[in-house]
DNA sequence: CAAATATATTCTCTTGCAAGCATATAGTCA
DNA sequence: TGACTATATGCTTGCAAGAGAATATATTTG
């Protein structure tokens, strides 16, 4: 599926940050890279993830080339967490407060047998 | 960051549709088994990535375990994603249609030399 | 063409899962 | 206690992906 790339590929930090500084303007590799504080091969293999997902486009300029971001599948993610959005924007505390009335059991260490 | 650790496992399709079936009412690690048709262990892994995340809650009634929804972490997302959102609901057409006067360069193939 | 610059790709190494199977744990009931 | 059910954990294997260094490609300039 499409919404899994994308949540794959947004799931590194160092590629939010460059869709951060997308978010402002347009910018050169070595922008980013200067930013990323990352060496420039990694940073490039970052924008080949983001190439790929469909998160940035690149336009040439020479010898250079100018990354800007394009948010479709943040869309994507946006709608698919949209019925949750509902629920903490509804009726949501009333829920959980019911289901906090049973025990929570997060990770209970093994016990030895009697 | 924690919300790397959210996109991380939203990632998984197993686990989005996990969520779906926790979105209508809390349910037994059986129940999702059949409903997902994975083999029993892999849903309780699945369900462990989920619940290190903190998107699941369990309670136990007996020997069975009721997964309920626990949507905070979506909350962080939904809060990262926000500034991208603005730019889908405002003027992010007319910027898109300024930058596409760029020529794109998606992945030219490699030329030999002369 | 050669050199310099900007960016991408390749390679190796290592790490992190996920699938699949076997088995452990815990609770219930006879 | 022993069988039975519900769920979790351990182990192995294969694969995808990230870090880092080296190098390739393409463009501009002299």
């Amino acid at each position: 599926m499409r919404v899994s790339e994308a949540f794959q590929v947004l799931a590194e930090p160092a590629r939010r940050q460059i869709l951060d500084l997308l978010r402002e303007r347009p910018r050169l590799v070595g922008e980013l890279t200067e930013q990323l504080g990352l060496p420039q091969p990694s940073t490039s293999k970052h924008l080949k993830a983001l190439r790929e997902a469909g998160l940035v486009r690149v336009g040439r300029d020479g010898t250079r080339r100018w990354y800007r971001l394009c948010p479709e599948p943040l869309l994507a993610i946006d709608q698919w967490l949209a019925p949750y959005r509902r629920m903490w924007e509804s009726s949501f505390a009333a829920l959980e407060r019911h289901l906090d009335s049973m025990p929570d059991d997060d990770d209970p260490p093994a016990k030895e047998r009697t």
